[in-house]
DNA sequence: TACATTGATCGAACCGGTTCGACAAAGTCC
DNA sequence: GGACTTTGTCGAACCGGTTCGATCAATGTA
């Protein structure tokens, strides 16, 4: 039914093979016979069948997207870490196969057993992510997106959370602050294994400590109204508190409706400094100075790499560990 | 390198045509051989080969997903549609080809006609939709989210927007409301042919004409901080309008602190009725009485009838055009 | 002029499954 | 007990590409 290579060989009067290779270039062909050959596949409209490549080639030209969607987390902040990896993908040739299973590790078996990718990106690792086990154990090589316990043999890409709390600490206490507020992810987060969220913690407990400065760490809230009563908690329950970094896509999203009806103004009343991504504050209207938490730089570092790896799996060399520098914004939210 | 059909034949002394026999359960197989080739998958890990099945069978039990995202729009709403289809998808054995190019066009044309995919979902369609052609020119069926000009030949699934404009402003009027404001989507989506956007309008317009009650439309915009200029301007030029209607997703999540800034209570100065889905309303905590949009019913609506199409294209009968019938759910927010 | 080299093309094997037809052994019927 | 059906298995062809080795003509070299 569909156009194959043979009706193209026929049509152009050369041999399925010399087909082949006019459209892979490996061998030379003489210009008269491109000619015919081209012109054969503009009149039949052929393309090649992606499966018969793939069984010829052992190379599918796809990059399997594992993506973990917990009902609890806040669903908007997935997809800018998805568009930048099915873009970057596509500019080297790669479609992505969005593998969103609950039971990530037996989805991942599936995909890479069964040789439907030649590679994977592993969006939201956690701390000790059972998908890496599979992942180790799978012929493809992979590509993380969240840091590990182990890394060994793996290419990750994450944020340096030390860091930008760090910078958000030293931000705040360069403008005066000494006495600041900390809202974490959500308590199952850390449950779960979400490192982040103690990277991030914990880094700006120890600035601050180095400083002699004070923090009150929170959990935050996943979802309204939770979020709006457990600001408000806080805030009452520090009220000498000048400032409030807040490391939680939900909580941040909320803030300012949460501020406007408390009547807490920024940066009078408050300094409110917070890690959320361009297109995140552009989405919710975010006017909060912040780190950028730059979903598309690491989705296609993750991607470059693994595209490497997948070319040429000696020679990409060892496996690396890389973090973005986090970069601070100024918005004019503290003072 | 990897197992095949033929070593797990090998393994347990039969023939690879009676291994995949034992795996389709297309011919009977004797219980002792059986065991034996189930246990030599087991002892050997096989899987079989997704290529070479495609290639064999002409199914490759994979559904491409074709999304648009215009930058100018409202991500965290796509994510809604994507993850319906790519659930449901799975349930019935498919995976989902996740493609995000700009020339969608080309990208449909790519999946198909290299067999990448048994069958494709369209989401976002619009009125005079350039992938239409393409996809009623490819060799696999396709299912549409959003109801374009033409429907011939195709199935269709979309949310009654007509009905759901009725439905608001017959709560309006009920509750006695003369005189209403309406935000349609953005205009860029009108002009773009965004058929949802004049659907809805006009409804509401007609019903209110029947009525002899005032409708004030605008359109709305899509980011902030134009979301909050315009709505204050709006709301400014029609002091005695004594309800809202948005049909807007940016316009919705962005009006609690809007409002909450300009003092407005809800529903004692102003009733506001609205358009979005549950979980767009959890996320961003919309306290609005609303026509529940059913993202997840459209994309599971959508690929069931791709899957019956799939399995027996002549068997699914004549293409539908179907339409989810719009729910209020009342929050308290009209008066 | 004889011989090695290069360029263009072809045939055949192969990738890893599925499926059709054949066939022997076992079971059913009168 | 012979004819007929059913059951279980195998071999071979096929799906649609890629790639290796061989062939043959044209060109370069000694």
């Amino acid at each position: 039914m569909a156009i194959t290579i043979t009706d193209v060989a026929r049509h152009a009067g050369v041999s399925p093979s010399t087909v082949s290779y006019a459209l892979s270039g490996k061998r030379s062909i003489s210009p008269s016979t491109r000619a015919r050959i081209d012109e054969a596949i503009l009149a039949l409209g052929f393309t090649a069948n992606a499966g018969a490549r793939a069984l010829a080639t052992s190379q599918t030209m796809v990059i399997g997207l594992l993506t973990q969607f917990h009902q609890d987390e806040f669903a908007p902040a997935m997809l800018q870490y998805v568009l930048p990896v099915s873009d970057t993908a596509r500019e080297f040739g790669y479609d992505i196969l969005l593998v969103t299973e609950t039971d990530a590790t037996a989805a991942l078996r599936r995909v890479t057993s069964a040789g439907m990718v030649d590679g994977v990106v592993l969006l939201d690792v956690v701390h000790e992510d059972p998908r890496l086990e599979t992942l180790r154990a799978a012929a493809q090589p992979g590509a993380l997106v969240g840091l590990p316990k182990r890394t060994e043999g793996l290419d990750v890409f994450d944020l340096d959370f030390g860091e930008s709390a760090r910078i958000l600490v030293d931000h705040l206490y360069g403008l005066g602050h000494r006495e600041i507020i900390v809202v974490s992810p959500p308590k199952h987060v850390f449950d779960r294994g979400g490192a982040y969220g103690w990277r991030f913690r914990d880094a700006a407990l120890e600035r601050a400590a180095r400083y002699g400065i004070q923090i009150h760490p929170y959990f935050g809230e996943a979802q309204q109204p939770a979020i709006g009563q457990s600001m408000n908690a806080i805030l009452d329950a520090r009220p000498t508190a000048t400032a409030l970094i807040v490391h939680n896509d939900a909580t941040i999203a909320a803030l300012p409706s949460v501020l406007a009806t408390r009547g807490t103004r920024v940066p009078e009343d408050l300094s409110v400094a917070s890690l959320y991504s361009k297109d995140f504050g552009r989405a919710f209207s975010l006017p909060y100075t912040a780190v950028e938490s730059s979903p598309d730089q690491l989705g296609q570092n993750a991607v470059r790499q693994l595209v490497r790896r997948i070319a040429s799996p000696e020679l990409a060399g060892a496996p690396v560990t890389r973090f973005i520098a986090p970069e601070l914004t100024i918005r004019g939210s503290t003072a």
